[in-house]
DNA sequence: CCCTGATTCGC
DNA sequence: GCGAATCAGG
């Protein structure tokens, strides 16, 4: 009698990646599916890091290479990113990108007319001027820096250095530092890319 | 915001 | 070896 010898019988374990699944793996991974599909698919204790890791570890991680051999950018050494105790909410000097304003007219209809076609939609395009102050806030609404709780918007409006300095101080919802207009602003036009 | 893979490192 | 946490990019 031959045994397989195989070091997967330690009963029910997790994610003990077995052969058959290592297998289903590198077949899905090699027909292009995205890490976290696999991981559907190979079950819900499954999960794309556990995914990625294995396919890593499998050396596979290269499926497809067009032309160029992956120039991707290799950082070397990290400076240890466990762990990161502050997010550091930096506010800071974040200007405002120009506002895309697109105002469209819209056509009458010709009821009760026969044919006639409708002329072509008036569409206006138009470029609104990168306003200094992003939004107008009240003068009973702002507040100074300590006036700030975990619940008023600290997008900074004015230049600290003068006396009209000032934050939003609006409600903001969440665990987010700022009212849902700045928090916005925040996190979408600077950071993400760009860095 | 969503998503993707890549990497590191405690377990 | 494993994979969560994180990083980095689209």
């Amino acid at each position: 009698m031959k045994d397989s010898v195989l070091t997967i019988d330690s009963g029910a374990q997790s994610a003990g990646w077995s052969e058959d699944r290592v297998e289903l793996l590198k077949k899905l991974w090699m027909e292009g599916l995205s890490a976290s599909q696999i991981a559907g698919e190979l079950g819900q204790g499954v999960t794309r890091n556990a995914v990625i890791g294995k396919v890593h570890r499998l050396k596979l991680s290269a499926r497809a290479k067009p032309t160029n051999s992956t120039p991707r950018a290799r950082p070397a050494a990290r400076p240890a990113p466990r762990r990161v105790a502050s997010p550091t909410a930096s506010i800071g000097s974040t200007m405002a990108g120009m506002n895309k304003v697109r105002a469209s007219v819209s056509r009458p209809q010709s009821i009760g007319a026969t044919a006639l076609a409708v002329s072509n939609d008036v569409e206006v395009q138009m470029y609104v001027a990168p306003v200094a102050a992003e939004i107008f806030i009240p003068e009973d609404k702002r507040l100074s820096l300590l006036q700030l709780n975990e619940h008023t918007c600290k997008w900074p409006i004015g230049d600290p250095l003068t006396k009209d300095f000032y934050f939003c101080g609006q409600h903001s919802q969440d665990s987010t530092p700022y009212c849902e207009f700045h928090s916005r602003r925040a996190y979408h036009q600077v950071d993400k890319k760009r860095r």
